[in-house]
DNA sequence: GTCTATAGCTAGATAGAC
DNA sequence: GTCTATCTAGCTATAGAC
């Protein structure tokens, strides 16, 4: 396939930035061609379906961090604490510390929200699953550690929209260890 | 003034509907002509200052809710848990279920968020005094009334997110429980 | 695979009749 | 205060040279 992987991860890297900061109405051609530094058309040449294809492709790569850096560390063998410690830290490295939106949120409303639900839905779905097995190594049972899972996306999603509205990254730091004390604690409450 | 409030209300009710589900970018000004039934001449000369003027009316109007059906009950004198319940009851039913979107999310994003940041902090601001103040009153110190206040913004912004992506209304409504058994509980933890 | 140039359209916003 | 008609700028997308 020639050269095909040159910078594409960088394109899409860019892609991302863009469409996580302005939502997908508010990223144009012009926007996402500047941030990559290819013209209009270059860009088609790569996305020939267009601003559709692009925001796709950047779904596409989050799914991939998220089965790696999420999914396979919640699932692995070590001990579970340790376990929710490191996701727990790539998510906040990911968000720096609260500073920057969630693209899955920013591909969510306007226009974007019919295009991309099913595979942004996949992504979440996903989330609840590993940190519902977690909480189940954690000891909680079953129907509360599904209550568990689905309160720290929750928990993540809303600071992340207060500490930027708020302009209070603190916000997302206190979120994170409201979740790590959930899950340690004994169960009977959420 | 004539008769200048012939319909406001109504108008700006049907503003709010469309920038609150399809955002701030992604409201368009035929969009929004065509849900009050204006035409665009009409609608800027309600608002000569055009879409931008229009997103202000409607968080004012949200503003006035606000005061209205949240903070001026939460500082009432009625006992403390039936303030929570009637508050509670009040915001299921502004999304109905969590069916809908929270207007102050629509327009925190894309060329919103510039524009309209300052007016949205200050509203979540009165709800996190509002909410501390009952949480004071439900016997919480003030750090943790604080926290507690700021915890139940974040689990309604967050799970609105996801009960609207998963399509899942229900996982508002556990929210909402989660909310009141939080005010609840004794103290201690958040 | 990248570019310049441009087509075709829709956006937000106005002019002016009624 | 509402309308029809229209302006200009910006949008997504394409053609075709290199």
């Amino acid at each position: 396939m020639g050269n095909p992987k040159v910078d594409k991860d960088i394109v899409i890297d860019k892609l991302m930035e863009v469409f996580r900061s302005v939502g997908y109405d508010g990223a144009s051609l012009a926007d996402l061609a500047a941030a990559t530094g290819l013209k209009k058309a270059s860009l088609y040449h790569r996305f020939p379906e267009g601003k559709e294809a692009m925001a796709h492709a950047v779904l596409d790569h989050v799914a991939d961090w998220n089965e790696k850096e999420v999914v396979a560390i919640l699932m692995s063998s070590k001990p579970a604490e340790k376990r929710l410690n490191t996701v727990l830290d790539s998510i906040n490295d990911l968000y720096n510390g609260g500073r920057l939106a969630c693209i899955l949120r920013a591909l969510s409303h306007g226009t974007a929200a019919d295009l991309f639900r099913n595979e942004i839905a996949a992504i979440f779905q996903n989330w609840v699953v590993a940190f519902a097995h977690l909480a189940a190594d954690f000891g909680h049972e079953p129907e509360m550690a599904k209550r568990l899972a689905e309160s720290t996306l929750i928990r993540i999603q809303g600071s992340l929209i207060l500490a930027q509205t708020l302009q209070q990254p603190n916000l997302f730091k206190n979120a994170l260890n409201d979740i790590k004390s959930d899950f340690l604690k004994p169960s009977g409450n959420k």
